[in-house]
DNA sequence: GCGGGGTGTGAACTCGGGTTCATTCCTTCT
DNA sequence: AGAAGGAATGAACCCGAGTTCACACCCCGC
């Protein structure tokens, strides 16, 4: 056995697998899945297409890697906020700030990621990742409702709608590729934000 | 020419036509789009796969039909509420009770035309469709915040929360076939009302 | 620098699913 | 009843997209 794969050759596997993943969520971030076909991403990263299967075992694997790398981030900044110390008005705020801003950032990979259908295998990581932030909002309006801050609503069903109108208002709607500028961004999110801090602690009007 | 179609002709056609569509429909309601492919349709309905492309020119064509047919008959139904002289609450409570638990009642087919993907053809009649369910609410929202019942919200951003919520809190998360229950289907709608409605007015709490 | 095994390549294969079309069946008109 | 032509049939066709595989290449250890 005359070869055991030196440190460097290692890591040039590695940045190969990032160049690939890379590639992909760039493709899906302007085309959605649709755009993503393994062709397109072999081209893209430089590579033939059969390199892509030295990496995953199926196109499935590599889809359902970029679920789960890019919304455990997105989870990851939204969680900080709920573990935060403000109160839970305050966290309800900021948490819908951020993630819809973010999201909006890259409106086509957000509405891959939270609402478009693909195959079964790929739906489950991003069932797992709406029902995380679900949960976390879930974990803001529970705390809220014990200190008497929000009404008694049910967690639960207030989580996914506010998920829900989030998705919709934000990149529901969207006609591909649909820039609409900063200021107009900026005034959409202050509007969602307002709707759904209505909907949980029950006052109107709100301004920051 | 020695042939000219005879009314009984006519009509068997008609009939064929409509059994056809509704195969297609009930295929759609269980098994979403996917399930919908031309060669079970046609067992379904019991003709044969070219029988079908003696109606539709095109397997995207019956699709969009079958859209267009569902949601025009749902839109109606809100439509008619909005077009009551309620007062505003009332209407919007109503519209989101009615829209809410005629959902329940078809949660896959409600899914599939709000929120499943197909491909382009049909996604524009989803759109429509969409954008007018969406519009229905504005103009309730519009009409609240003229008589001075809602407070200054956007009623374009806030109709699409509305319905957005909808479709997370009540199709969303669904696996396929998760029959709840109607006493658990009751509650759900209730909450969702009461969502919409806290974010619409400003107001906790609200019981009918 | 030479042999061997990991890595890269891309053309070919496979397979699912929409579409077509030559043929058969059936209805209408004389 | 027989001719004429529209409707029905379903097997074959086509095409796109994921996957494979025989071969070329290169990097490592001697």
């Amino acid at each position: 056995m005359a070869y055991r794969r030196t440190e460097r050759a290692t890591k040039r596997l590695a940045d190969k697998r990032q160049r690939i993943l890379r590639a992909a969520r760039e493709l899906v971030a302007d085309g959605g899945w649709a755009a993503a076909q393994v062709d397109h991403v072999a081209l893209r990263s430089g590579v033939a297409t059969g390199s892509v299967y030295r990496h995953w075992a199926s196109k499935s694997e590599l889809c359902a890697e970029i679920v789960a790398t890019v919304s455990a981030h997105e989870v990851g900044v939204v969680r900080a906020i709920v573990e935060s110390d403000e109160a839970p008005v305050e966290k309800l705020t900021a948490a819908i700030r951020t993630f819809a801003s973010r999201a909006l950032q890259g409106r086509r990979l957000a509405y891959a990621l939270i609402a478009e259908p693909v195959d079964p295998e790929v739906e489950t990581v991003r069932l797992e990742y709406r029902a995380q932030l679900a949960h976390c909002f879930e974990r803001i309006l529970r705390e809220g409702i014990m200190r008497g801050a929000f009404p008694r609503l049910d967690p639960a069903v207030a989580a996914a709608c506010i998920v829900g109108a989030f998705m919709e208002a934000l990149v529901g709607p969207l006609a591909p590729s649909k820039g609409t500028g900063a200021r107009a961004d900026r005034y959409l999110v202050e509007q969602i934000a307002q709707f759904c801090l209505r909907a949980s602690i029950g006052t109107a009007e709100r301004k920051a």
